[in-house]
RNA sequence: GCCUCGGUAGCUCAGUUGGUAGAGCAAGGGACUGAAAAUCCCUGUGUCGGUGGUUCGAUUCCACUCUGAGGCA
């Protein structure tokens, strides 16, 4: 069967330089499972590859969408299939790395995401009726059309309440397979985790933000407000949003870089909480010096 | 040397008319199926500076002591 390679943890742990060498040893290509490294022009603050990382190995699902774009699991899922199929045409074993739990999971286990797109038209008119006449009263809408989807739904869960009725909305209240996480048995995937000591990741976190900072993110952040202003959804983004805020005068400098750290630091922690629970990920410990031979090892 | 004000959670501090304590920030745990770096849920982690005294009972009152800041000499 053919095999794919993954290398996922969370932000700052190492994976993409474990992963950018594993792909030269293996004289193969890097598929990004990075839901904000596909936006063009957000370079510093998502931590992309530099133009000199992407000649010596070719990066994949890397700068393909606009900022103003929507792009979803659905469209990661569909390409990053194709680009692994096309890869392996080459009799290559494709090797994914990020840290975007949700778009390993879309490959690694059968997520079927056929059925109902994003509505935004949808999504506004559902905004409005939250404003209107409160969460609650949509959550209860929810419990009377899917019942199961609402039980598994917190009555505080804006976003999630709103796709399920979305879901509703176009399929009618059809019934919905709820059996999650079935692992995908058409590839041979093999899992690597990459983590530190968490003292010693916040560390690097810590330092990263101010590195980012030092490249330029305040300016990077600016070109980007200034072209499509503080609505897309991509500018939400760890590093960018904090940006904005201090760009807009609601905060200064020094408490946007602080809110940086905090929040990239919880987002690592909802990242490990998020590949804890896969117990086929093999996990090492970059500081050990023979993390790189068992990852090599480890997919013979 | 004297006086004053402090010493309580990782940090900044509140509080207990005596019944072993709580806010903010920081932190920890968890969920996750087309916005996912998004969204949401749960949790207070403490010899209340130290030693003695009064008391049924002291973080709270008293004494001494250590320690920080300021003031007066």
């Amino acid at each position: 069967m053919d095999k794919v390679i993954a290398i996922l943890g969370p932000t700052a742990s190492g994976k993409s330089d474990a992963a950018m060498q594993l792909a030269e040893y293996l004289n193969t290509e890097l598929i990004s499972a990075d839901s904000a490294q596909v936006y063009r022009g957000m370079d510093i603050g998502t931590a992309k590859p530099s133009i000199e990382e992407q000649k010596r190995v070719k990066h994949h699902m890397i700068d393909i969408v606009d900022v103003d774009e929507s792009f979803t699991v659905a469209d990661f899922q569909q390409q990053a299939f194709k680009t692994i199929d096309s890869l392996h045409n080459f009799n290559m074993s494709p090797i994914v790395a990020g840290g975007t739990g949700l778009y390993i999971n879309a490959l690694v286990y059968q997520l079927d995401f056929t059925q109902t797109q994003s509505d935004q038209d949808f999504r506004d008119k559902m905004d409005e009726e939250i404003a209107t006449k409160g969460l609650l009263y949509l959550y209860e809408k929810l419990q009377k059309k899917d019942p199961k989807a609402a039980a598994r739904i917190h009555p505080n869960d804006e976003k999630r309440i709103i796709r399920a009725l979305e879901i509703v909305e176009h399929e009618g209240g059809g019934e919905r397979s709820y059996d999650f996480l079935v692992p995908r048995a058409d590839y041979d995937f093999r899992l690597f985790g990459f983590n530190y000591p968490r003292d010693i990741l916040y560390d690097r976190i810590n330092r990263r933000v101010d590195t980012m900072i030092e490249k330029g993110l305040i300016g990077e952040v600016t070109t980007l407000y200034e072209k499509y202003g503080d609505s897309p959804m991509a500018l939400k983004a760890i590093g960018y949003k904090e940006i904005i805020d201090y760009l807009k005068s609601d905060i200064d400098k020094d408490e946007a870089i602080r809110l940086i750290k905090r929040n990239s630091r919880h987002f690592a922690k909802r990242q490990i909480t998020w590949f804890k629970r896969d117990n086929r990920i093999v996990w090492l410990n970059p500081m050990e010096k023979n993390s790189l031979k068992n990852l090599i090892s480890g997919i013979e």
